[in-house]
DNA sequence: CTGTTCACCTGGCAGC
DNA sequence: TGCTGCCAGGTGAACA
């Protein structure tokens, strides 16, 4: 469900919340959703938060020594609450000084936390291949370019791998595509310098107005205070299929490219 | 190594 | 109303 914007608007809410706050207890209701392969739970309680980074789509919640990796995949949410509240598909619970507590909720259960040693965090596998932050100012279309030599994919499932750019899913996928002019079903090896330069500008554009729109609720997306993201009156393309294209009101067209539904313009996007 | 497909789950919705 | 099939914002394993 959620790509970079919607991870990085819950990291920004927890962390105005979470900082000093003490980890009284914590509940694991479904247990493939909190991996603990160190054994440090016992270690975790009575421990404060520190601190919340994203990389990437994943969020990073410190303590002083501990930190705990979150992955919401399709449906998962984090959600603070300080009033007694009943929430359904509740796979963890991390108590709070009472009656606080942050929820882990998943309907579809492919996500998670993993609970590691601050130390150990720079050698977590899925963190060592993420690729660079889009909204890095070092990070430049050379990333990108480099990536798409010898690639023989649709551009569009270059943009999804995790390895070239973090945090691309499929709905800025598309949205950076259309926004670029590009084709998502363009062999990746076509890829100019030129175009490149685009599809990243793109991608940070499409990425910064959705943070500032609070992400994009378009169907399960909920931020940390259970509330939806408004950037889906923005969308262009993405669950747009059969609509006038907002630039030259010609219908857009629907594909699949690797197994992913991708909306795009056939006429404003060569 | 590269590229493609499928499995992992639950729920909502369109169509009959 | 109720059933069936399809689809979903992600990713890694299995396969050719």
């Amino acid at each position: 469900m959620p790509e970079l914007p919607e991870v990085e608007v819950i990291c920004r809410q927890l962390n105005e919340v979470l900082p000093g706050q003490e980890i009284t207890g914590i509940k694991v209701h479904l247990a493939k959703a909190f991996a603990d392969p160190q054994g440090l739970l016992p270690e975790l309680i009575g421990t404060r938060f520190t601190e919340v980074q994203r990389r990437g789509k994943y969020l990073l919640l410190y303590t002083e020594r501990l930190v705990l990796v979150g992955h919401l995949r399709m449906t998962g949410a984090l959600l603070y609450r300080t009033h007694a509240a009943s929430i359904s598909h509740v796979r963890v619970e991390i108590r709070l000084a009472p009656p606080a507590v942050l929820y882990f909720k998943d309907v579809r259960t492919f996500g998670g936390l993993t609970l590691l040693r601050r130390a150990d965090l720079a050698m977590y596998p899925p963190l060592l291949k993420l690729g660079p932050e889009p909204l890095s100012p070092q990070t430049s279309e050379l990333a990108l370019y480099t990536a798409s030599r010898g690639r023989k994919v649709a551009l569009k499932t270059l943009l999804l791998d995790q390895r070239v750019i973090a945090g691309v899913g499929n709905i800025y996928a598309d949205e950076a595509l259309f926004l670029a002019g590009l084709r998502p079903k363009m062999r990746a090896d076509r890829l100019t310098r030129p175009k490149a330069r685009r599809l990243l500008a793109a991608l940070k554009t499409v990425f910064t107005q959705s943070i500032e729109d609070g992400g994009t609720s378009f169907r399960d997306y909920r931020d940390s205070a259970g509330k939806r993201g408004l950037h889906v009156q923005r969308l262009a393309v993405y669950g747009r299929k059969g609509l006038p294209c907002k630039r030259c009101q010609r219908p857009l067209q629907s594909i699949r490219l690797g197994g992913r539904t991708t909306v795009y313009c056939p006429h404003c996007q060569k």
